[in-house]
Formats: structure tokens, sequence, C-alpha cells
RNA sequence: GCGGGUGUAGCUCAGUUUGGUUAGAGCGCCGGCCUGUCACGCCGGAGGUCGCGGGUUCAAGUCCCGUCACUCGCGCCA
């Protein structure tokens, strides 16, 4: 017989019952009768229980293991009487009776248990992985994560893509996120940076010929964490295809997370393939951001027309004040009471607005101060734009869009969920496209690159050259998209810009000189200039499309050995200083931050 | 860098609003009992600088100021 098992503890049914078997895991729990003694045994694979007779000589070492040690016990597989059989373990016909017990390993006093998963904090689960991991919550996260992987590998390789590795000691890029860097022994003064994705050199993939490009990258960025965003470092599908348009990258990496979701999604719905397309203005106006959580049916509307010149002073003067602001309304089916109004306003007012005004709808009329300041007519055309019924209600926003939209995007979203209107138990997926391929930077009083300065703007080098004006240049789209499902973004992508002399002009309209290109980006650009094909991709967040398998709400849940909120990595205790030696060794010396000392 | 929340037994939390007796409960831990449990049960016990520092007060877990830790968010994230 094999030393330590001859099943693992998920596998015995009522078809081992008579055989001698071996089985090695962990204790999981034990419930001691004194008279009789039970242990569930617990492996990567089940729960096996163990009966332990007062006779056996084996009772008193196995009466005071802990939980959590490592046992190998032997015994006779039995069945259990009708009455005592547990229906809600797949072993639980049968039990082992205890021939033989020997401890493998034993557990001290746990800081953190296992059975029963309670709370705990997360520091501590995190200092303690090993035993969080072991749980079955997280234990099951990751093998989800796992197979996740290997699905869209699956996915991908069928569709003709290729996995190729790409460096992780690279040049630090000037766009983009803060790098880490990594010094350089052989060059004093030097130093590699860890890769923020594989842009560039996915993009070189295609110049180099290869057509289909994927990997499961990793990535690493020197930002804060949030809860959906890990700290420091994180996994993308990364793709990339040549001689393609937008619509050949969707038609090849949409069915793959269609798949993907459908695998895993068990009772719950998925968008079927292919995706809605919804434009970064549409998104804007109807939803307030850029990426929608579209189970929630609710879409804003601009209103301002009921309110200039009306009766409501405070509104029709906002309108006067500057010809960008405007009126938005919120629809609120069923929403028509004045605590759950009243509550939404507060809501607004928590999140720095001034509030939130609201209109309540009943059979004949409009309720609300709102409603009475502009009177019957223009409530009435309100209501009826907004094709509202009695017991409706509606939230109005007034101001700069820009500043009103983050607010209104999450009012958006709470009221839905307030009013069960939001669906539950489905992945909602579409693409967000023809985002700007500029923005106004108000830091600096310029125009700016939106996202990716190296996508392809639409209309090619003649848009670049028509837009004179900066509201011109703004107006500008990219071939950029995003895929979001359930007001989280999984990713992006672009049709790149594969043309040195757009990407000059691209770079001039954001006052970047043709000297300055060349320096930051001349690797790539004198790429494009010995024949470099159209090409496209995007990049997919592995982690937020598990976390959405999962139903977990962090990020840190569907990641094995995350870092804190600070990036430290509690059970091996990165960062830490390095020794005299080693920064000698890379010709670095450290300067620590002046803190200003208080008397 | 900034804002919100939390911090009381190993853990989860009550007590803080309105300052006042010996700071409680559940889980865990230790000891005892228990032959059919599977969240086993019953009895007993240990365990607390109320995050830390300062202040107000006859009196502070409770009020004030500062600070630290964790977390959520803003900034940041092409």
């Amino acid at each position: 017989m094999h030393a330590y098992r001859s099943h693992t503890c998920g596998e015995l049914r009522k078809s081992e019952v008579g055989e001698t078997v071996r089985l090695s895991g962990w204790v999981h729990r034990k419930r001691d009768h004194g008279g009789l003694l039970f242990i569930d045994l617990r492996d990567h694979y089940g729960l096996s229980q163990i009966v332990v007779e007062p006779e056996s000589p084996f009772f008193a070492e196995a009466e005071k293991v802990r939980q959590e040690s490592v046992i190998c016990i032997g015994g006779k597989v039995v069945a259990r009487d009708a009455e005592v059989v547990n229906p809600n373990l797949p072993t639980g016909e049968v039990e082992v009776r205890l021939e033989s017990f020997e401890i493998l390993s034993a557990a001290d006093e746990l800081p953190l248990p296992v059975f029963g998963e309670p709370d705990y904090p997360e520091d501590i689960r995190m200092r303690h992985r090993y035993l969080d991991l072991r749980r079955e919550t997280l234990h099951r996260n990751i093998m989800l994560r796992s197979k996740v992987v290997r699905e869209i590998r699956n996915g991908m390789e069928e569709a003709g893509f290729v996995d190729f590795q790409t460096p992780i000691l690279t040049a630090s890029s000037p766009e983009g996120a803060r790098d880490f860097l990594v010094p350089s022994r052989l060059h004093p003064g030097k130093f590699y940076a860890l890769p923020q994705a594989p842009q560039i050199f996915k993009q070189l993939i295609m110049v180099s010929g290869f057509d289909r490009y994927y990997q499961i990258a990793p990535c690493f960025r020197d930002e804060d964490a949030r809860a959906d965003r890990s700290a420091g470092e994180f996994y993308q599908l990364d793709l990339e295809m040549s001689f393609v348009e937008r619509e050949d990258v969707f038609d090849a990496v949409g069915p793959v997370m269609e798949r993907t979701f459908r695998a895993f999604a068990g009772e719950r719905k998925v968008t079927p393939y292919p995706f809605p397309l919804i434009p970064y203005d549409e998104a804007m106006l109807k939803y307030g951001t850029d990426k929608p959580d579209l189970r929630c049916p609710i879409e804003m509307q601009v209103v301002s027309d009921h309110f200039r010149g009306s009766g409501f002073k405070i509104f029709a003067q906002i309108l006067e004040a500057d010809p960008e602001n405007e009126i938005r309304a919120i629809p609120a089916p069923g929403g028509g009471s004045r605590a759950f109004c009243d509550r939404m306003n507060s809501f607004a007012q928590k999140e720095g607005l001034p509030g939130m005004g609201y209109m309540i709808f009943d059979e004949n009329e409009a309720k609300g101060p709102l409603a009475k300041n502009i009177g019957p007519e223009r409530s009435e055309a309100v209501r009826a734009q907004l094709h509202l019924k009695a017991g409706d209600a509606a939230f109005f926003l007034a101001g700069k869009p820009e500043e009103f939209l983050p607010v209104a995007a999450k009012a958006r979203t709470v009221i839905g969920e307030e009013l069960e209107l939001t669906r539950k138990g489905s992945f909602e997926l579409a693409w967000i496209v023809d985002f700007p391929m500029y923005e106004w930077d108000e830091e600096n009083k310029k125009v700016e690159f939106g996202h990716n300065p190296f996508s392809m703007p639409q209309g090619g080098l003649g848009a670049l050259e028509a837009a004179k004006t900066d509201d011109e240049k703004l107006s500008i789209k990219a071939y950029q998209y995003d895929l979001v499902c359930n007001g989280y973004e999984l990713g992006s992508g672009a049709i790149r810009n594969h043309r040195p002399d757009v990407m000059y002009k691209a770079f001039e309209i954001a006052g970047y000189g043709k000297d300055v290109v060349e320096e930051k980006f001349g690797g790539m650009l004198n790429a494009f200039k010995y024949g470099a094909p159209p090409h496209g991709g995007c990049a997919m967040g592995l982690e937020r499309i598990v976390m959405l398998l999962c139903d977990q709400e962090n990020i840190r849940e569907v990641t094995m050995f995350p870092m804190n909120q600070q990036a430290e990595d509690l059970l091996l205790h990165a960062p830490i200083e390095a020794t005299e030696q080693q920064l000698k060794d890379v010709h670095v010396r450290v300067v620590m931050p002046i803190t200003e000392k208080k008397d």
C-alpha cells in the first residue's frame, strides 16, 4: 500500500465498503463523545469521517490531536446506518474505522481557524495565508481562477492565437503609471523597469510578422490599490492581431469571453455574443460613466429645456450662467415616495453635491418643490420625456456634467438597487467604443492624450490635420474600446497607430515635437519604418473576470498571495531593506524622505 | 498626499448617544463529563494597558486633541 494514501479524502463511496484503506490529510474537525470519537479528515479533494472506538490503542492520541494537524490513518471502510448517513457530504454514506494512526505534522494552536471560516481580519489572513488558503471559499476561488485561465487558453489557442513570453526586465516607459524600477549592477546609475503591460512588445511581435499573439501576462504598476485593483501586480489576458479592424478584434476576443463566462456562470445569465456596442458619449450621457452596470435599466436624460427660464430659479440661473451647464434627470420608476426621495437627496449631499432635486408623479400631477416651481405644463413635459407614470419619481442634477456625473452614476446604481430594478444573477457585457483621442488637461490648460497615445485616431491623418481649434481636437475619436461587465472595466484595447506620419501628427496635437516622440518612443517608431502591419488588440484583467465569477467584490479574494493596500507582503515581509552589500552591488544609496518634526 | 469607516478577551461583536458598581456575550483555548456525532452536547476555568500618547474631570472604554494600524474611496491607474 502507498505510504500515505490509497484514496483521497473525497473519494470513498459505498463501492469501497469492506476495503482497508489509508488516508492522509488535515484534522478538519473533531467530535469527541468520550466513548466515541469522530474525526473529519480533509484534503484538497474532500472530507472523510474517521471513527475511533474507545478500545482502539490510538484513542488517547487521536483524542488529543489538534485541529489542522496532518495525520495518516488506516482502517476499514464501513457503510453508515441509514439514520446516520450525512447527505451533505459526498462521502457521507461511509466512514473509516480507525486501525492505524500517525501524526505526520502536529499543528500548534491556530492563529486563524479553517473550519467554519469565520470572518477574520485581513492582515491576519495575509500573515497566515497558507491557513486562509485551506479554507473552502478561498481554496475554491483559486481553483476557479486556474480553470478560468485554462478555458481562456483553450479559447485563444482554438482561435489561432499563439502564446509568447515577453521580457520582465525592460525599459521604463514614459507614459502611463509609475514604474517599478530595478537597478542595474553592470550599468551604474541605470535602471530596468518592470512592464506595466507588454504593450510595446506585443506591437513589435506584430511587426515581426507573427500575426496573432496572446499571453496571460504579468503586469506591474506602482499605483495605490483599490478593492478591484491589486497593489503592485496583476495578470491580463493580453492579445494582439495583425491586419484587423476593430470588429475583427471583437470577433476574436468576444467569443472567448462569452465561453469563459458561460463555462463558470452556472445558473447566471451571460450576454450572448456579439456584445452590444455603446459609444463613449452615449455611455456618459445615459449612465454617467464609461463603465456602466447594464444590469440596472435606468438611463439618464438631458432635460435642460424644461427648466430654461422656468420658475425654478436655481436651475434656470445655472443654465444661464454657462452654456455648458445642463440639467440631467435620473428616472426612478417605482420610486415615488417622499421617504425614498429624501434618502436619495441626502445620499447626494453625502457625496458632496448641494443636493438632488426630485419630482414625484401621481395620477394627476407632479409633486415636490421642483414641480411646484416650474408648473404643471413643464412638469408634464418632463414626465412625458422620461416615460414615467404614477408612482414614479425622477431626480435632477444641475451644473457642469463633469462635476455631477460621478455622483449621478453612483446615484443611478443606488436607485436601481434600492428599487430592485437591477437584475441579479447575470453578467451583462458590452463594448464601450469611440473613446475620445484627447481630453482637456485642466492642470496644464492644454490638450492631452485621453488614453493610449498609440491608438489610431478615427479619420486618420486627415482628421488630425483638419482639427484646428481645441474643441475640434477634443472631438476626435480614437479606435479605442473597453469591455465592461456589471460596472467593472474588464479590459481595454485599440486599433493601433502603425503609421509614423500619423504618430508625429498625433503627438504634435498634444504638444509634443518630433524630437520628443523619437527620444521617448524611438524603439517602436523605428520598427514602424520598415513595414508594419495594421494591427490592434486588447487586454482583459484576469482577476476581475475571476472576481465576477466568484461573486467577490475584492480582488484579494481571487489572488493566492496578495499584498495589502499598502503594497506589503505580510507573509514574506516585502518590501524589506536591502543589505549594504546588495546596495553596493547595484550602486544605489538610500536617501530617506525628510519627515517634518513637530515641536 | 487627502477624505470616510473601524479599532473593547486569540477572533467576531455589545457597551460609547446621556462620563459613575467588579467591562459582557458567542466562537476559540484549557480542565472535567459524555458510544452516533457531523456547527455534537453538558459543567467549570483561564484570558482585557478598552490601538497608543496627551488633555478635561472628583471620576474616561465613553468627552477633547494628537498619533498609529487596517480598510473603503479621492488623487493616481496610457
